[in-house]
RNA sequence: GCCCUCAUCGUCUAGUGGCCUAGGACGCCGCCCUUUCAAGGCGGUAGCACGGGUUCGAAUCCCGUUGGGGGCACCA
């Protein structure tokens, strides 16, 4: 058995979305897991779209996840280079070989000319292309070219049925002449993807092309055109195929690129954590095992097999996105969580580059805290907000509405007295006080009693626990926040 | 239209002929815990698209129907 060798080969347009970093997951996943190469390629063949932004954020992208490749942009490798606008020739070269080798030909007609065909003939112009030009002879040949036409490169296909056995689907059978024959080159003889995609994963003896079921019905002509590479020893052997099914909307449609909820670094922005995304999108079409669906990284290397996807679409549902992601929240280590929710406290002003000692051990005791609660780095971030804001605190005008009934006052007068007595300021003496003044003294219910307070010193309604909160404010802020609080009754 | 493909709770799935009066998760609904919100625990809700076969026996195999999706570029 030969090394495992796949492949993920995005052209560089548009924004990264979450169908390409499940393509990504699989071939990754499924080299890592049978110890296999991960080839990286860029597929930039139409200047017209690509760009270099674009290119950008897919290393960004990639990087986030923790797709790393052995072979690729960036890191080289033996059958460098990895972004096809550099393998130009290589491409062209393969094109002539193709075209002397009478496996590819000359076609002169234009898509409208086609077209015009089909209807003359009352055939459907969704036809596609007549192979009209198949068999022109040489002195047809010249004519158009001396009426200056120009022509482009279209591959025969077979007379006879491909059949290949999709690693997802078992065996797919396209029946002989019902794949018109394609173009390889432009006519101005610049590479399609058509050529370049089929040239490349065979030059690089990517043994397993994972992709979407989009691709499906490309890879009888892919199938052609290898038969014809390994003929001319371009190609060693035909891959080994599997079509993962497509990532659907509550439409039934493939989500759309354009598909607010298909950015992918805008989840990242959104505080998501790499594993989350990357264990919700392995539960798109796959499953660890019967009543099991969180899992690290490491254990979806170790269980993943392609031959395991599902066939059938599935939707998007960010919900249970949220779910997994708060699930993988909840199992970092503090430690960990802390230093990721760090850079959001920055970037939201709290904290700034270079965070004081005391900074950082207020975070490190507040984030066990929140990490139960929280399902995003945003939520934790803003969670910790009222423990850095300083002279930018500020009550939450809807909390206050909810919390600050006509019982406030007293409660929060109480509360400021019984809190200055305090020798000694710990949470545990601050519930002791606050319990005896406010429910045993007082008689308010708890719910009552410590909404007021919660929202004077924390200023939401929702926070980590009151009196845990309290004593990282420390007694001076904490009665601060109080007094202030009751001043504005 | 043609080609390919798919079909288990609302959603993601487990299930590969008997272990299925179909299991788990998300969601939703209750209850418990409780200083808020969560988390957690417990319980509930809800599904094998339909019709024929094959078989002692079918969610599982076959055929058909219906429905869904993808593709049909000198884009990738």
């Amino acid at each position: 058995m030969t090394e495992v060798r796949t492949r993920f080969c995005p052209s560089p347009t548009g924004v990264p979305h979450i169908g390409l970093a499940r393509t990504c997951m699989y071939n990754w996943a499924y080299a890592r897991h049978h110890g296999g190469t991960f080839v990286f390629r860029i597929e930039d063949t139409d200047a017209a779209r690509d760009s270099q932004e674009s290119y950008d954020q897919l290393l960004d992208a990639l990087a986030w996840l923790g797709f790393d490749w052995d072979e690729g942009p960036e890191v080289g490798g033996p059958h460098a280079p990895y972004r096809q606008s550099e393998r130009r020739q290589i491409h062209l070269d393969v094109a002539k070989r193709l075209l002397d080798g009478g496996y590819a030909y000359e076609a002169f007609s234009t898509p409208a000319e086609v077209e015009a065909r089909h209807k003359a003939a009352g055939r459907d112009p969704k036809l596609g292309y007549d192979n009209f030009d198949r068999d022109l002879t040489e002195e047809q040949k010249a004519a158009y070219r001396a009426e200056g036409r120009t022509s482009v490169l279209r591959v025969r296909m077979p007379a006879e049925d491909i059949t290949f056995t999709d690693l997802v689907r078992g065996e797919v059978t396209y029946r002989a002449g019902m794949v018109p024959d394609f173009a390889i080159t432009r006519a101005d003889g610049t590479p399609l993807y058509t050529l370049t995609n089929p040239v490349d994963d065979a030059m690089m003896r990517i043994t397993h092309v994972i992709r979407g079921e989009d691709l499906l019905s490309s890879t009888p002509r892919q199938i052609a055109l290898y038969r014809a590479l390994i003929e001319l020893g371009v190609a060693e052997a035909v891959p080994a195929y599997a079509h993962a099914p497509l990532v659907v909307d509550e439409t039934r449609k493939k989500m759309s690129k354009r598909d607010p909820r298909s950015d992918l670094l805008a989840y990242r922005t959104k505080g998501y954590l790499p594993e989350g995304i990357l264990n919700y999108i392995a539960l798109l079409g796959w499953s660890i095992g019967p009543d099991r669906d969180v899992f690290s990284p490491e254990e979806l290397v170790a269980a993943f097999d392609i031959a395991d996807v599902n066939s059938n679409p599935s939707r998007f549902d960010e919900k249970k996105m949220d779910a997994i992601n708060g699930s993988h929240i909840r199992m970092l280590a503090p430690e960990d969580l802390a230093g990721r929710i760090l850079p959001f406290l920055q970037d939201m002003g709290l904290l700034g580059a270079e965070p004081t000692e005391e900074q950082l051990h207020v975070l490190s005791v507040a984030t066990p805290l929140v990490q139960e609660r929280t399902g995003t780095l945003v939520q934790g971030a803003e969670m910790m907000r009222f423990l850095f804001a300083g002279e930018n605190f500020a009550i939450d005008a809807d909390s206050a509405a909810k919390n600050f009934k006509d019982d406030a006052p007293a409660i929060l007068d109480a509360s400021i007295t019984a809190l200055e007595a305090l020798p000694k300021w710990t949470t545990e003496a601050i519930e002791t006080a606050l319990k005896a003044t406010l429910i045993d003294d007082m008689g308010i219910k708890p719910r009552k009693a410590f909404g007021p307070l919660r929202v004077a010193a924390t200023g939401k309604a929702v926070s980590p626990p009151l009196y845990e909160s309290m004593e990282l404010l420390g007694r001076e802020v904490s009665l601060d926040r109080l007094r202030a609080a009751r001043a504005t009754l």
